[in-house]
DNA sequence: TTGTACGCGTTATCAA
DNA sequence: TTGATAACGCGTACAA
């Protein structure tokens, strides 16, 4: 069932059908007739052919390290409720975490196999930078902010002095469970906003216990108990994201320190798992899904304005303050 | 830069560059002169062309009611590794646990929108099984057993059975928070499993207390608060989720009561936040991943062979017995 | 307001 | 082994 039976069976040419479902510029006459024939056919045009034709896909590329983290799933949500609105269908490139996928994915979309690309990557190569320059549709990342791209990200850096202020103001030796600063928004941004709280109450980095976890409750299991048996003076641990900060709780909670008494400690996320831990987690809340939904809109803006002007939008923050600390 | 242009550089026919694409029945001398301007140009066929051309699209619709969800997001996970490997894309639609969104996609990918379907739906109404019958590309139900489709599903049937024993070997009086038996799966399939276990034991389903939550926390919290006060002698509580069950144990945190002394209650579907909560959450496990890794193989199998023989896989579980039971 | 004719970028058929 | 030609299904100048 295509166009050309349908304007056979209407009486007319199929350019007439083809104005029926587009711009509309047609008789009431042949649009009853037309109208009749669609109903009984339940003929619908074929979105490939009409894309070929256009030269657009309808189709927005969207590459994440991987589904299981609330952030992603919260922002892809985000994502995909702006853009179904608008008729654009979202694809899913799902790296599992391999910076070589990333790549593929992005070397895949290059072409014309998507009309946008928003890209949540955590670790940016230089590699990249230059594919992400050589793509040929409008590019937009979310959760870091990049130079030369169009970005949304989150406060990390204000967020992380913020929540730092509340571990400072009654601790008194520090100990910090990051994660790689390769990625600049949780592992750098954080690191230095926490830096910059400890600066502003005139205390020495040099007194601070650094660690580095990777992004899993097991893992930040690992480094507390590392960073506590080295230096069982700590009494005030910053973790670089909730699922740390559960696996530093799970760790104490054995080896029976109270928590916040003897040791207090902050997340950053604001997971489901930080809500119902015991004690529940401080930690800061991003609006992850507002996120998603702003690089939409970004995306959108660039494909229909037809020109990408780098607009980075930062978002906001909100601390949550639990009975994980103190004060 | 098209078939046109490089065929015109590499003085062929276009139809010469589509075989060196394709069959490559080419001879050496114009495969050379083809390869030398392909990789001068960069040129990549137009994916959108080809799939106009052969009458497919390579893209798999996967219809999910939301993301935010350790099964779903394992699935689709599972999904994709597979189908990623063939060259097949993943196309998202999300419908936010909206009924009416479910058959809009549905209706949206009836033609040739998509080469297959698989549905991650949790309540299958008559609307459903209308349109599925109608869809013209192959569907496959994950995690709900539909007859007359091809589906991959878990086996909620033994799985709670299995669990409820451990229950019932210490437990006195029962309680269980369900979910809608609208849903086959975790609402039905769990219940019947529950009863069996109890019958096997000879207990009477009448001495069981009953209620219905959604599939939350928040709902596990104020269901289980409801039924322990109206019925304090409770000592067992089967829950339909995890999700369910952290909320039950909140709840029975906040009261004092001990568990699994007080009161003993199991989960379902081993989620990581299962996983921390005091007590550890005795539970099942269901292969997630697997299971949408062996709905893709089967969506191919019958994409491949171009009939759907309405296979039906079940998949296995693991009953994870943690320190929320006596036993 | 309508229809003709062409093009979007491929692949398949067929004859050479 | 190659190339001309006809599809695939649609949108849109342009002319009428």
């Amino acid at each position: 069932m295509n166009i050309n039976e349908i304007a056979k069976m209407a009486g007319v040419s199929r350019a007439t059908v083809s104005r029926y479902f587009n711009d509309g510029y047609v008789s009431d006459e042949k649009r009853k007739a037309i109208q009749k024939v669609v109903e009984d056919t339940g003929y619908e045009p074929s979105v490939q052919a009409q894309n070929l034709r256009k030269q657009v896909t309808k189709l927005i590329g969207i590459i994440i390290p991987k589904l299981q983290s609330e952030a992603v799933s919260h922002m892809v949500d985000g994502i995909g409720i702006i853009l179904s609105k608008v008729g654009y269908r979202v694809i899913l490139a799902n790296t599992q975490n391999n910076e070589k996928e990333e790549l593929k994915y992005l070397q895949a979309f290059k072409k014309n196999q998507v009309d946008g690309i928003i890209l949540m990557g955590t670790i940016f190569s230089k590699a990249h930078l230059r594919l992400m320059k050589e793509v040929e549709v409008p590019v937009v990342v979310i959760g870091q902010q990049i130079d030369g791209f169009s970005c949304v990200y989150q406060d990390d850096f204000h967020a992380a002095k913020e929540i730092a202020e509340i571990l400072i103001e009654k601790g008194e030796k520090f100990g910090y469970i990051g994660v790689t600063t390769k990625d600049k928004a949780a592992g750098a941004q954080r690191k230095k906003g926490f830096y910059e709280a400890l600066r502003g109450k005139g205390i020495h980095e040099d007194s601070v216990f650094m660690t580095e976890a990777k992004f899993s409750i097991e893992s930040g299991y690992e480094q507390a108990k590392e960073l506590i048996i080295s230096h069982p003076e700590i009494d005030s641990l910053f973790c670089a994201t909730d699922n740390i900060a559960i696996g530093a709780i799970k760790y104490l909670n054995e080896t029976g320190k109270k928590i916040p008494e003897q040791v207090q400690l902050t997340g950053f996320g604001d997971t489901a798992v930080g809500q119902v831990v015991t004690p529940s987690l401080t930690t800061v809340h991003y609006f992850y899904e507002t996120s998603g939904e702003e690089a939409a809109r970004l995306l959108l803006e660039i494909i229909m304005s037809g020109d990408d002007f780098k607009k980075s939008i930062k978002m906001g923050y909100q601390v949550k303050e639990k009975s994980s600390t103190k004060r």
